[in-house]
DNA sequence: GCGTCTTGGTTTGTTGACAATATACAAACC
DNA sequence: GGTTTGTATATTGTCAACAAACCAAGACGC
């Protein structure tokens, strides 16, 4: 009644979403946001008369999260939140090691004035936050750096890899560890020189530095890991030779 | 009656499989197998009846399949196996190269003299393939070389986000190009290339070898589509910055 | 006391029915 | 003749009900 949105984009809103894409979207920001954790169940009834729909739409929201990798599904068991091992964990940094070093080839190559600037406001707000010993935003504006970077990359599908990979990384047990108080200062540090090498249009140097960048974050993972755990068999660098 | 297969897998089966998974692997059997083209529409009540399920696995296969990228969904318009654009290809092939390269690095420092050995034996099989001309076996052994070489990389994830980009560059249209006969001495000559480079140890020699086998890959795509299209404006190395 | 079996309740898997939207065709108007 | 409007059909989106499987608690036998 009293609102004065555009009605065009209302009429956009109802014929492109439909109720299973919005279950879909808010299961997967309570995943990401940690109100669901991992190894908690889903109640379908509980979360269709939560949500005011029936059951239809919400299983379909679960088979879509399942293959994005969120849910997992147990036959006549229940659906639940997917948690991720170590051994996955490193895994996936391997990989972002590999994709981000690419990403900074690429920047160098083809970054534009206007997006130099943006980078570098970006890492003023990094600093400000660091600064101010502000987690919660430190760890908001690292991950839109980073995933502002990969999207000036100018590779859709490395985007969507990109961001498929980092949203699977959340569901790490422990991975509030990686943000943690003592890596913001050096983690700003290598933000400045990332862009740095961009900037001055040095592929190798921007490469590098990006995997530099992921593999301390890596180390991170396994030194908190190893001093919470103690002697515990820490995976290696990767995991084993697959056979199946 | 008359089959005499261990039951513990029948129980198995049973408490795994449920009708959504098996409607979702058949669909997607019929999408790499190439008997669901893309743009193809897929009607639910008449799959359902064919499948024998009701409409609720099959809307449920659907959510998953679209989320894996199979699939495209338009609101009470119907669903429609995807279609890969050429320059959806392009970065895909960017990626895969991407990907390779650290496939190939890494086998020259973690291969065994087992794995050595099979791969020898997958070649021989393509080079026999090879010398048949028979492109069908040629396209097979190939994919299923790449794949274990993938697999022997020993990261999981990466074996996962691999088979996701090789799937839906399946749904290029002109794939079918990319096995041409002219190609297949010249592969099967890099085929032997790598898998010496990874033999005697070579990381830089075994990922530059990969990178340039797929980027190979990559250009014969775009000489095809230049030799069909005519001047059209082809897509350059990478995809325009994006911007949302 | 301990383990096994039964049993009731709960949750999931599947189905069929209803409502809403889009497409195709025919009729009316300019 | 071409465009538009109205209607019929088909298909999708959503819901509610049924059947099967699982889980926990208590009864029973040893």
């Amino acid at each position: 009644m009293s609102r004065q949105a555009p009605l065009s984009s209302e009429i956009e809103i109802l014929q492109s979403q439909s109720l299973t894409s919005l279950v879909q979207r808010e299961l997967e920001r309570r995943i990401t946001a940690g109100e669901l954790a991992p190894g908690d169940k889903l109640n379908e009834i509980e979360l269709a008369s939560e949500l005011n729909v029936s059951r239809g739409p919400v299983r379909e929201a679960f088979r879509a999260l399942e293959q994005a990798g969120l849910l997992r599904t147990e036959k006549n068991r229940g659906v639940f939140v997917r948690s991720v091992s170590l051994q996955e964990a490193d895994e996936i940094y391997a990989l972002r090691a590999v994709l981000d070093e690419y990403v900074g080839r690429q920047l160098a190559q083809r970054i534009t004035p206007e997006a130099l600037r943006e980078l570098r406001a970006m890492i003023e707000a990094l600093g400000a936050a660091s600064a101010a010993r502000d987690l919660d935003d430190y760890a908001r504006l690292n991950f839109a750096f980073h995933d502002r970077m990969v999207e000036l990359a100018g590779n859709g599908k490395l985007l969507e890899t990109y961001r498929r990979l980092v949203k699977e990384l959340t569901l790490y047990r422990r991975e509030a560890l990686s943000a943690a108080p003592t890596a913001m200062p050096a983690s700003t540090r290598e933000h400045r020189d990332i862009v740095s090498a961009i900037a001055s249009r040095d592929p190798e140097l921007a490469g590098r530095l990006m995997r530099e960048h992921v593999e301390r974050g890596r180390a991170r993972l396994h030194a908190a890991v190893q001093g919470q755990a103690g002697a515990d068999t820490a995976a290696p660098a990767d995991t084993p030779a697959g056979s199946a």
